[in-house]
This record gives C-alpha cells, structure tokens and sequence, in this order.
DNA sequence: GTGAAAGCGCTAACAG
DNA sequence: CTGTTAGCGCTTTCAC
C-alpha cells in the first residue's frame, strides 16, 4: 500500500509552502518560473495527482457529466454517449452513465444522485412516464445545465436536443417518391409514441402534397415479430406493394426476416427503404437505403449546448440535428 | 441557487454538536433512540444529503468503480456493463465507464483518472496494443483491485474473467458434427488474436477426435466483407460445403450478406451457426443457432470476484463463464 | 450519551 | 514572489 503523494509532501521535499506548490502547479503567474519547473519536475518525478475530492470539496466543481438514458441496449445512445465522451474528454471531463430503465422513480433516484456529486452538467433522455419534470428545473436553478436529448419534454422552457424526426420520414418519402413507387407498404411503431405520430404526420403530408395518386397502405405494429406479420401476409398475396418503409430499426429486422422466407430480391422486386442510425441497414446485401439519425451528430450538438450553457447562456434552447438520406442500394 | 444542507446547518437547527448528527444518521449504537430519531427526521423532512467529496476526502472510499473497454460500439461490452452495473447499484456503488479506444496511452490516462478519483475497483478489457500491465499491477498493489475481463493479460498472475473460448468451439464443433455434416467451411478472424487460436484449437481437436473424417476447410479472413467475399466465393464452385461456422458476429454478418445473394436456404440447403452474444444471430429467419458468450453472465462474475477482493481475497483467480448452445433453426 | 477538536488535501484571500 | 491562514463537509478519536 504505497502512500500517496500531496501537495504537502511535495512542498516538504521542496522546502517551499504548500500554496507555493499549488500555485506552481497550475501556472499562476506570481511564482517565478524556476520555482515553477523545479516543482512540476518532482511533481512529474514522483507521479504526484492532486485529490480531486479535495478539490471538489473547496471549489464544488466536479468536472463531471452525467448522461441519463431510459435503456442502455440501444445504438442509438451508444453513439450519443461515445460522442459525448470524446467531447468531454478533450475539456477535461469525466462522464458518468446512468440508466434509469423506463423508470420514472429510478429516474428520480439517479437525478438525486447527480445533485449529491454535484455533476458539472446533466444529458437526459426522459423515461416515457416522467411527467414531473419540475426536478430537473430545480437542479438547473441551482446552476447545472440540463441538456434533453432524444426524449425530451414538451415545453420549450428547457434545453432540448433532438433528431429531425418528421424530416426524416419526409426525406424517406421523397426517395420514395422519386423512384416511382406507387404502392408502398408503410410500417410504423405504435401510434402511442409521439414520435410515431411526428414521422407518420411527414410521412402522409409529403405523399399528399407531392404525390397523392401513390397508394399508401400504412401500417402499426408493437415489435419486430408483428413486423415479420404484417410482411409474410402482405407479400403472399396480390396486389403486391412495390416498396416498403419502415419507420425503425426494429421494424426492418422483422421486414427483413419476413423477405428471407421468399425469393423477393431487393431492389428488384421490390424496394425498401428505413430510418436508422446505420448499423441494422448494413448488415444486409444489398445494404438497406435508410434516412440517417445520428446518435454521434446528437451528442456532439447537445455537447456544443452544454458547454454554452456552462459559459453563461442562461434562455432556453431547442436544437435539431438534420438528417440526411444514405443510398444502400435497396431501394 | 438554493444554499446546500450540510450537517452543521442540521446541527445548528437541532440543537446538536456535528458530531452527534453525524452518529445519529449512521446509527451509532451511542445515540439515544430518541435523538436518534428526531435527527433523522429532520433531515428527511428538508431533504439532507451527505457531500460524497467529502466522505470520500475524509475516508478515501470513492464507492465507485470504473469499467474500461476498448471499444464501446459492442454488444457483449454493453452487456457487461449492464450486468455490473446492476449489482454494483445494489451495494451502493456507482459505475464509470471509460473506452480507450483501442489506444493503449489512452488506456493508460484513464487508469491514470482512475487512480487520482480512487477508484474502489476496476474492470478493464485490455487494447490488443496492451503489452505494459505493470501500471495495472502497480495500481492492485495500492489496494486497488483490478479484475480483467474478456481481453486479459496472458499471465495469471492476475484476475481474470472469460468466456469459455475454447469450449465455446467445441460446442460449436460437436454440434455440426452431431448434425452429420460432412463439409464445413469454418471461418475465423485473423490468427493473429489469441481468442482465434483459441477457439480454432479446440474446434479442430473436437473434429479429429470425434470425427476426422468430415472435411474442414478452415478460413481466416480480416473482417465482415472479407468474409462476404470467401464465402460469394466458395458457394458459387462446386463442391459445395453443407455447413459453415462463423467464430464471431462479424463474420456471421458477412456470411449472411452472401447467401443473401443466392438462393440458398438454412438449414434445408446448407447449416450455419456461429459463435455469438445472440443479438445478430435473431436478426434472421430461422434465426441463427449459436453458442452463446454472454457478456452478462461474465459480469456477474467479474463483479462477484471483484467483491471477493474487496473483502481480503487477495491471489489472482482466473474465472471463466461457461458457454451453450442455442439453437436458433439453422443448421 | 454528547461535544470538542483534529484533520483528510486542497484553494484562495490576505499578508508580507 | 512566497508564506500564513482559514476553511470546504465530514468522520473519528478522546474527553466529559
């Protein structure tokens, strides 16, 4: 159990004052230079590493994030989290995960949790039952930024970060559109979740408006299994539709499980097109044309947010990651 | 900014010394019940919580753990994470998950970051470029543990966690030749990874003992698309294989993007199965028979191990999570 | 049973 | 330029 170094220890080896030592180590411009390099040179040395409970303790500055996400099996908050993690990494942060799965209540622990670190600034995704977002208002008024993303509240009084969910549906259908499909076989997540009424509310409104004699049989479905339903029935019998859209990663997985069950080859006999953060679309061949939400490009904006907040920025803000169409061949 | 509740303001409202505050809501067996009582109370009532910074400065018990993986865009890790993180909140601890980005300096900073937050324990997969782990050793030497998982050092003069790699194979092996296959086409990753000449030793054993007259036409390729490739390649030529076996999910992926090209159907036309954590192998219909590696049950006990060290186990251990097989349907 | 006091390692006035 | 001092909020002897 090797004893740690302090800045104590280090100011007795040097002879000099704790607070020489301290200011030394962090630039201040009344030490003199050479008291500065004599003291970093042994703080290099002997590996010295400041405490920082210590440090937080004086300076209440955690010089941490933390990032709430309802559910961690998810791809899409994977790669909000790696990105937001590259960020805070080159400013010196630290970043915790918390997961509150879907729970509102553990929602609520966590936030405490967060108060008691004294987290530097929070990332939330909210979990579909919190209704009572008068915690997290409580948290900012006390100075810590609350970045929504994804999942965010309704209000506009908050900082919120999201996808361009109805232009998304809306670039799906043009791609549609402009490949001449005329029968398309549309697949939605229950019509409970908001964001399914956002994208089915584009999706409708570009075919009504650019292309009304297309047929649009839309479809909802709770999970990939009913997905594979809805498809192995659709495609056993005439008339076939000529496309399908499938408006989640979950959704294609079952589309894509009920097309390997019949000879339909994409994208001649039949098109596809999804919106996904990418991963699901490439696994196939030919690789799934799908309208891109980015987890990555989310984290770095609601990032970029976070840290205006932090240098004073007080009014709330909502920004939109734009979402662009990927050409995998399958439509 | 509302002002913090320390337990000199609790002391101060109640009429008590810090200390008898202090003791009252750790119940001190000196503390009278009725004391004891009304502390406590009063500090639910106005929502009293402890500063974690300065506990910890104080006792030097961060209660946190940190998980380094090399990559975090990863199913299995996911599932570790999850795992421990599950039990380490049942006994109050917080996790911190860092990624090194297969960078081995990276890797080197963080455990830095882990040793300046006192970290109570770490789990760490290595970088394939990890050959120092002597900063590691140094670290267990500080009392704290550090328990390897799945990518470990070669010594076992550490703690480690794996999967059953080889048995994982020999399931795998057992399982085609159960099935009477009589030419399996077996592709692995690169030989390079010590986890490929793990599993192909054990998957080429099991066939010469146990049935060294089925043809095994062993492969490695680099990635997805190269396996793609060998794979187009070799369903095109007569004679065909009756059987391929993938030894992870990336090579499945490619595997799966060429027979999605032919016309060929699992398992009447030919059997795969692969070795998986079994999210890609339920991506298909019939979904994949694979034997599972699972990430969860690892961190289970990685965790278990990590609380047996915390508790005085100090001689290195080497754990390994045994392995089955699921059948999915397609071989 | 309860309180006084020391100190964990650090920062930041305030003095010289 | 450098040192002295007073805490940050908490735990923990040691007294009474």
């Amino acid at each position: 159990m090797k004893e740690t170094i302090t800045l104590k220890k280090l100011a007795e080896m040097l002879n000099l004052s704790i607070a020489t030592v301290s200011r030394a180590l962090k630039d201040h411009p009344d030490i003199s230079e050479q008291t500065r390099n004599r003291v970093k040179e042994l703080a290099e040395l002997i590996d010295y590493n400041p405490n920082p409970y210590a440090i937080n303790l004086r300076t209440s500055n955690s010089k941490e994030f933390a990032i709430i996400v309802p559910i961690l099996s998810n791809r899409f908050y994977h790669s909000f989290i790696s990105s937001v993690e590259e960020e805070a990494r080159q400013y010196g942060y630290s970043v915790s995960i918390y997961c509150s799965n879907d729970d509102a209540a553990l929602e609520n622990d966590i936030l405490k949790r967060c108060r008691q670190k004294r987290m530097t600034g929070i990332f939330v995704a909210i979990t579909p039952a919190t209704t009572d977002t008068v915690s997290f208002k409580r948290l900012e008024s006390t100075g810590v930024p609350v970045i929504f993303f994804d999942k965010v509240p309704d209000q506009d009084t908050y900082n919120r970060a999201c996808v361009a969910d109805k232009k998304a549906a809306v670039l799906a259908a043009q791609a549609l559109i402009q490949k001449k499909k005329k029968r398309v076989l549309a697949i939605f997540d229950s019509i409970q979740m908001s964001i399914t009424r956002t994208r089915l509310e584009g999706f409708l409104a570009t075919f009504a408006a650019e292309a009304p004699e297309v047929q649009v049989d839309i479809r909802h479905v709770v999970n990939s299994e009913t997905a594979r339903q809805v498809v192995a029935q659709v495609l056993g019998h005439e008339p076939m539709p000529d496309a399908i859209f499938c408006m989640s990663d979950e959704i294609l997985i079952g589309v894509m499980k009920a097309q390997q069950r019949t000879t339909l080859r994409f994208p001649d006999d039949i098109g596809i097109i999804a919106i996904s953060d990418g991963f699901i679309p490439q696994l196939y061949f030919p690789e799934i044309t799908y309208v891109e939400t980015s987890g990555y490009k989310l984290g770095k904006l609601a990032f970029s947010r976070m840290m205006a907040c932090l240098s004073g920025s007080s009014f709330a803000q909502t920004l939109i990651v734009d979402s662009i169409l990927i050409e995998g061949g399958s439509l």
